[in-house]
DNA sequence: TGTACATCAGTGAACGCGCGTTCACTGATGTAC
DNA sequence: TGTACATCAGTGAACGCGCGTTCACTGATGTAC
């Protein structure tokens, strides 16, 4: 509305752009556009621009949901003609996957801040904390889950050179708590399966156990498949949470169920 | 294409009904416009049509999901006119109540066969087998699971009163078998976990636990609790394989995965 | 058995909507001399 | 310090697309007498 009024005369108007770089470096939307160190009003004006599309991009998709995010939405919203966003995203997949990273980012903020309050070798601690952080940032933000977690966007496929560093964050983190916690006693087995489950978890993990972060690592499949399964059980109670599988109503305490699952899950992933 | 020729003179032409009543039939599609007993020609047609109707409407789904599913496009290949639709459903979210029923009946008629062919008292075997025939349908039939178990459609809202009867007859067939299983020992209790869990345990279940099919059942909320957490498992391990959420070629051998994880669900449900 | 009327299925035109993306353009900002 | 030219941001019109839904209509099917 405004806005675009101040953009022509940003060279004038020096507070807006310490107000959208505050946003810019706060909320994790510093990848797009970063130029030379060294700014001009014009890259300035350009870094400020694309962080208030961005947080416009935000609220709408948290509004109505991906399916609805429209790039001629989001510029009336900014005050500008449709076309003009062409100078700040290639085309609205470029725009989702903006949007996705800031998503996986922002979650990830939030696990790795809570999991960081927690004494460190008190890893059943950890782990409740991470599952609890999960599940705040993700009721809070459904349809930012819902992108991530949810339905694939049809006929979209994120680039994954863009999207996996953030995607994996939350997931290293429960590496390195498992990491911590079977140090201890190097081959923790916490499930006396039939010897038939470690050639089962040996033949799944594979490909896993030679990327980072655990590349490396000294790691037991066994402790590897556990590992999954324990975050397997924690997106699945979220997803079905969030999309209200269970239907409205039927879950009498959500926050409980929770809890209980993700006690479940901390003996799957860590033993008794 | 010829189809609307053919119903124009369907009086004509009997072998047409015959064939799609058997379609009707199969695959589960008997519920619109289920008229009188006694059908005269309109009421034969009538049905027919809507059975041809939903068969296109449920592959047009299957092959470019429900974000692409359009009325147009289906009178398109009926080779009808838009409007007439108008005839056959209400409206879009008539047309997505009806796929989800179709979808939940078309998936929960896999399991209760699957299972219907184990032993009834050898409640392990029973529930790999409802494990495995869920994931093999929803692997087959991807779009169709997103649309029960994935993203919500933005804008829709299933009626509970058409929905709920097709969308809980797989968790019956886990609730038998669960009852079948501690029915043995009455109130077992497959995890030691701190006091606290129990109480979460009833706290989280109140509902459910007065809600058929098993209210009137003598359960244990631990019980019920953990059937639960082995479905979250489930629908988890399942929704991360489809939509692909660890990344494309992440996990080496996705069947071997997936049976180690209900594995884990087994121990969770019924104890070691 | 035949006629008169009511019901119903499908037509075709139209309404009003929103979308992503392109392109030639103007006027401001930045740069090199 | 001033001028000439290059770069860049935003405009406005347009293209071509598809969508759900309504409405008055025609001609076939069904029904009551």
């Amino acid at each position: 509305m405004l806005s675009i009024q101040w953009s022509r005369f940003a060279g004038k108007n020096q507070e807006r752009c310490s107000r959208f770089s505050a946003l810019l470096t706060q909320g994790g939307y510093d990848h797009p556009v970063e130029t030379s160190p060294v700014r001009g009003i014009r890259a300035q004006n350009r870094a400020d621009i694309t962080a208030e599309l961005l947080t416009v991009a935000r609220r709408q998709l948290a509004e109505h949901g991906a399916a609805a995010l429209s790039l001629r939405a989001i510029a009336r919203e900014l005050g500008m003609v449709s076309s003009a966003l062409f100078r700040y995203v290639a085309n609205r997949d470029d725009l989702l996957t903006l949007l996705i990273v800031a998503a996986y980012d922002d979650q990830a903020d939030a696990v790795e801040k809570a999991c960081a309050a927690i004494d460190r070798s008190d890893v059943v601690g950890r782990w409740h904390a991470l599952a609890d952080a999960f599940r705040i940032w993700s009721l809070a933000h459904p349809h930012e889950y819902a992108l991530i977690y949810g339905t694939p966007v049809p006929r979209y496929a994120a680039p994954p050179e863009r999207t996996v560093a953030a995607g994996t964050r939350v997931l290293t983190v429960l590496a390195e708590l498992g990491r911590d916690a079977w140090g201890r006693r190097r081959r923790a087995v916490p499930f006396a399966f039939p010897a038939h489950a470690a050639e089962l978890a040996e033949r799944a993990t594979a490909n896993l156990r030679s990327t980072p972060p655990i590349s490396g690592w000294d790691v037991d499949p066994v402790g590897v498949a556990n590992g999954l399964t324990a975050w397997t059980l924690l997106v699945g109670a979220v997803s079905a949470e969030i999309f209200g599988q269970l239907g409205e109503g039927t879950i009498a305490d959500p926050a409980a169920y929770f809890t209980y699952q993700m006690s479940v899950a901390r003996v799957v992933l860590l033993g008794r």
